[in-house]
DNA sequence: AAGAGATCCAACCGCTCAGTC
DNA sequence: GGACTGAGCGGTTGGATCTCT
């Protein structure tokens, strides 16, 4: 029996999402929270599927998504979790509680997996995409799979975390400075997220993540404006009941303003009521004091018993051990 | 300056899984 | 237990942008 489409094919509108459909979005899952999207284009009046909704959502507008600028320690993590899960693209997400499946996919098929062809005619092996193992047919076996292998997980990860040593600076100031670079490019406050990263290559890159930055005169509004979204709703669950769209909430007290210029010259001032991912449902935004991996690492090294890992991440109480 | 090719990424498509009746 | 439905996942694509010649 073939599956019925999940929407109406006559009337439904694709293709790239205007800034217009993006505040309606947000506003209802605002109000609602994400979920039941089945609903959401009939509720809204979105002319969308409810997957290209949840997609946007998730992919998009979802608070605490950063976007391009992977790090080298990221890109490390990918790439140990890419030859242990296969391109379980999801469940390497959940690694990464800042970047989306997606995301993840497109960076391994536009960048790493053609560094580990490189690599591996380069002579070197050792990082070859294992993952060419024969996909589980039900997420429960590999699941199963996955609690089996923990330990070996965390083994490799471990490795692939000590082999970053080799490419961080180890000085203590070097250290510093490196803990204050991922900071600066994962704590992204509403009011500094535009500046973030200014001074790594990727920011200054093509892609859509680094325009944030750019003033709207450099950029089309489309960009700028669906990332002052996506920092808008850093700011926004807090207040039940609130509606950014309608800006006439008072901001609480201290909080900062973002503010989400539209098209041609209209603006909406958003305001920022603080961090609270109300709905959220993968794990929260890291402080900006934490180094973007240290839950991870957290958990990586939860069950281990030494102690030299916060020598070499600059990770306080956490046990690295070979 | 302009055209061609390469690159990147947002979004779509089709499938499977899980929950409900 | 089977049918149905919603949600989520991974593969793929289309088009915008960048780079090279």
């Amino acid at each position: 029996m073939g599956r019925p489409p999940c929407c109406d094919k006559e009337g439904v509108k694709k293709g790239p999402w205007t800034p217009e459909e993006d505040l309606v979005l947000v506003s209802y899952i605002q109000d609602h929270g994400p979920g039941n999207w089945r609903a959401v284009p009939t509720r809204t009046g979105l002319m969308r599927c409810s997957k290209s909704c949840r997609l946007r959502w998730t992919n998009y507008l979802r608070p605490g998504i950063k976007r391009g600028n992977f790090s080298d320690q990221e890109e490390k993590l990918i790439v140990h979790l890419q030859a242990l899960l296969g391109n379980r693209w999801a469940a390497i997400a959940s690694y990464l509680p800042e970047r989306t499946d997606n995301d993840i996919k497109n960076y391994w098929n536009t960048h790493l997996k053609r560094k580990l062809q490189a690599a591996a005619a380069g002579g070197g092996d050792a990082a070859k995409p294992a993952a060419q193992r024969p996909a589980s047919s039900s997420k429960g076996q590999w699941e199963r799979r996955l609690q089996t292998d923990i330990n070996m997980a965390r083994r490799a990860l471990r490795e692939a975390l000590t082999s970053l040593d080799d490419i961080k600076p180890t000085t203590t100031t070097q250290q510093q400075q490196l803990t204050k670079d991922a900071a600066g490019s994962e704590g992204v406050t509403v009011a500094a997220a535009g500046a973030a990263d200014s001074d790594s290559p990727a920011a200054s890159s093509s892609s859509g993540a680094s325009l944030s930055q750019c003033s709207p005169s450099e950029t089309g509004p489309y960009v700028l404006t669906t990332a002052n979204i996506s920092r808008m709703l850093d700011g926004w669950a807090r207040k039940q009941g609130g509606r950014a769209s309608g800006a006439a909430d008072s901001p609480s007290s201290g909080s900062s303003a973002s503010e989400v210029s539209y098209g041609g010259g209209a603006t909406t001032t958003i305001r920022a009521l603080g961090s609270a991912y109300e709905y959220e449902r993968k794990p929260p935004v890291l402080g900006p004091e934490q180094t973007p991996l240290s839950a991870i690492e957290t958990w990586l090294f939860a069950d281990d018993s030494t102690s030299n890992a916060h020598a070499v991440l600059g990770v306080p109480s956490m046990d690295y051990h070979f």
